[in-house]
DNA sequence: TTCGTTGACCTTACGACGTAAGGTGAATGG
DNA sequence: CCATTCACCTTACGTCGTAAGGTCAACGAA
């Protein structure tokens, strides 16, 4: 399509200053634009600048093309949404560790930890999607079908599974969602605290944040751990005292 | 503009058709607006048509007033989201009870799910906003207060806290999201994924939501106390533990 | 060859949205 | 009596998602 030669050099020239037909940066143009490139673009400009960017028109731009002509390709704005909350899921390793179902499920929970950190905006738009996708299907599906294996009943996997995923997105949502980055602004932080701690209400808060929190040593992403385990151990309990009649 | 008497009865008219000037139904004017009704009547909007439909301009016209004066009683829409996810703490019980720790901290637990339910929209702004309302630091204060009363360290004041607000709200962010509401649409729903399990995939996640998840004794709100229970069980034991040194 | 069809991409436009800038008119206090 | 204040309003801008319909190259049949 668009033989650059004798018929139309370019479908559109906007602000190119240059203009040599073959030499493009960004817009890449050629392969005529799918959904999954789409959906790829739209994951890195989210990743990049922030859902809130991520409009139909700054990914349009991102992918050398109008707008409008991502309706060709996809529905409406949700099921981008859509798809990039399942290109996430796809990123997460399925649960196939030989250690046993509690390293499993540590390895997991890891690795799903580690794709929501990887895409912030994915927990926000995770709680409003209600059409899961292919990938997410299937992590679910490997989940369950090792929590079964491990011989757990289908309460106990029941209870195993909303625990769990619970747990960890409860943990991202907070973690993603530091008023800090990585440790560098904690001053700053403090200091904006200090009319608070001037007042001298909270007491207790201000104890644990002075005292804890904001301690050199201290990181908040090292609080999953612990939890994670605190909870496979007690489901492990569980499920034994379950298996051999409550 | 447009005095209708000499001093002004109301000020504006707007569809009204009878008009009469003191009996107005919603708008009730008079009292000059302030800052909390504003944030009352946004909350208010916000659970019966959703946080997608609070604006501005329907927020401003729930008061009887235009969206531009909103802004003499509040910065902008975030102070608002602000606002309202503050108002949701100040509903949320602190841990009194003096049945002792586990027992407060459920009662807490059961609370904050509470809350968390009647106001569905609140946990998807909670992820976004950065400042804490004087609500919730006094909700923060108390709990971390109590862990501490109850013997808890700096540290395991820390696992605690994370750790059960990280079930919470992970519980919560998906049982506000549940495809149907309340068990009335479950054959519907069983309905729309009958294209999933003709395909033959997933055959695990098939298992578990026909032979389980959509029985019907089943109700995903149940499988809250589960885990709360053994989160708390597994963190008085380890508190116990850590005491002892180790 | 010509020509209708198709399909990818574009243009224009609409009715939201948050909010900047700048009134207006009644109450208030000197 | 009049200047100030303050609560509220009007207008307007730029951005959003997307409806409706246009353009134009590629292609298959005649």
């Amino acid at each position: 399509m668009a033989p650059q030669r004798k018929t139309k050099p370019e479908t559109r020239a906007k602000s190119e200053t240059k203009g040599k037909p073959e030499t493009k940066a960004k817009p890449k143009r050629k392969v005529p634009l799918n959904r999954e490139r789409a959906l790829a673009s739209a994951v890195a400009l989210a990743d990049r600048e922030g859902i809130a960017a991520l409009t139909m028109r700054k990914l349009a731009e991102e992918l050398g093309v109008e707008a409008m002509s991502l309706y060709h390709h996809v529905a409406n704005k949700e099921e981008i949404l859509d798809g990039m909350v399942d290109m996430v899921f796809a990123e997460i390793d399925l649960p196939r560790s030989d250690a046993g179902w509690k390293a499993a499920m540590r390895e997991r929970g890891a690795s799903v930890r580690a794709a929501l950190n990887r895409h912030p905006w994915s927990i926000s738009i995770m709680e409003s999607r209600t059409s899961p996708g292919p990938a997410t299907l299937r992590h679910h599906d490997a989940v369950i079908g090792y929590c079964r294996a491990a011989g757990f009943s289908l309460p106990m996997t029941a209870h195993a599974f909303s625990m769990i995923d619970s747990y960890i997105y409860g943990f991202v949502m907070q973690e993603v969602n530091l008023p800090f980055d990585h440790g560098d602004d904690l001053h700053d932080l403090a200091a904006s605290m200090e009319p608070l701690f001037a007042a001298g209400n909270y007491p207790h808060f201000i104890e644990f944040v002075t005292e804890h929190a904001l301690q050199p040593g201290y990181a908040y992403g090292d609080e999953f751990d612990f939890g994670l385990d605190l909870i496979l151990d007690g489901l492990e309990v569980a499920a034994r005292k379950n298996r051999r009649g409550e």
